[in-house]
DNA sequence: CAGTATCCATGAGGATACTG
DNA sequence: CAGTATCCTCATGGATACTG
C-alpha cells in the first residue's frame, strides 16, 4: 500500500500539524530541506559531502520520501555519467518558516530539553514519587 | 543509554530545528501536547477518550516520552484510586506557536502532499524517467 | 485508574557490496 | 555518480492481559 492515506480529520483540526511533523519525522529529512534550502538544486553526491554522517543509502531514503511526499522535485539530466539534482517545490519552501520556527524553539529551550532529560534519569535510579516502576525509561 | 545524547552542532546551526522534530517525532506526540494545551492539565483516561484511536500503553509512552523531553509535567496525587495528570511545561507551551505554523503549512499544502503521493505511486508503475528501478516506494 | 509486562509486525538507520 | 540489493538491529505502534 505505499503510502497509507492521511486522515486529515482524525484528530482536532490543528492536528493537521501532524502531517507537517510526518513528511519531516525522519532522521535526516529536515537536515536534508535545510541544506537544499541553503544551496539551491543540489546533486546527491554533494549532499551527501555538506552533510556528513550520512551514507548514500541512508540519503536516497530520505530524498524519495521527500519526494514522495512533495517537498523536493527530482530532475535527471540524461547524460554520461548519471547526473541528477533535487531542488525544493512551493511546499518545501513554504515548509522553511515553520521549521525555521522551531529551529528558534530548539535553540531557545535545548537546554531545557537537556537538563529534563538528565532529571528523568536521575529520578529513574531513585525511587520514583507517585507510582511507576523502575522499567519505563523512553529511548529519547 | 537512555536516551542518546543530543548533538546540538551536529548539522548547520538552522538544524537545531532536529531536535525540536525530534521531541515530537513519534505518531501520537504532537496530538497529546495539543490536546494537554486545549484541555489545561488532563489524566491519562481522559486523553484516551478525547483523542481516540490510541491505546493506554501507547499513550503511556507517549505521555513518558513528553515529560523525558521536558515538554509535560507529571503531577501524582497521593490518592486512592490512583490519580495523575500532565499539564505543559514552560517548554511545551512555547513549542505550541511554532507547532500552529506548521499545521497552518499542512492546512495550506495537504492537497499538494496527497497529490504527490499519487504521482509518485502512478510513476512508480510506469517506467522511470531518468533511472531507478521499480522497486524504491517510500511507505510515507 | 495508572501503569507495566509480553509478544508481534513493521519500518527506519546503518554498513557493505554491487550495477548501469 | 546515482541508485539498488542485502543483511542486521532496534525503536514504535499496537493488541492483550495483568498488577497496585
Amino acid at each position: 500500500m505505499g503510502g497509507q492515506a492521511y486522515q486529515l480529520d482524525d484528530y482536532t483540526s490543528d492536528c493537521l500539524a501532524r502531517l507537517a511533523f510526518e513528511v519531516l519525522a525522519n532522521r535526516w529529512d529536515s537536515v536534508v530541506v535545510f541544506t537544499i534550502a541553503a544551496y539551491g538544486p543540489t546533486r546527491p553526491a554533494v549532499l551527501l559531502t555538506r552533510i556528513g554522517g550520512i551514507s548514500p543509502k541512508v540519503l536516497n531514503d530520505a530524498l524519495r520520501r521527500l519526494e514522495y511526499n512533495g517537498l523536493v522535485d527530482r530532475r535527471p539530466y540524461q547524460e554520461a555519467p548519471p547526473r541528477v539534482d533535487y531542488s525544493l517545490t512551493e511546499a518545501g519552501n513554504a515548509l522553511l518558516e515553520p521549521m525555521r520556527a522551531m529551529g528558534a524553539w530548539a535553540t531557545r529551550y535545548a537546554d531545557a530539553v537537556l537538563d529534563a532529560q538528565e532529571r528523568f534519569e536521575a529520578r529513574e535510579t531513585s525511587t520514583r514519587s507517585g507510582s511507576r516502576s523502575r522499567s519505563a525509561r523512553p529511548r529519547r
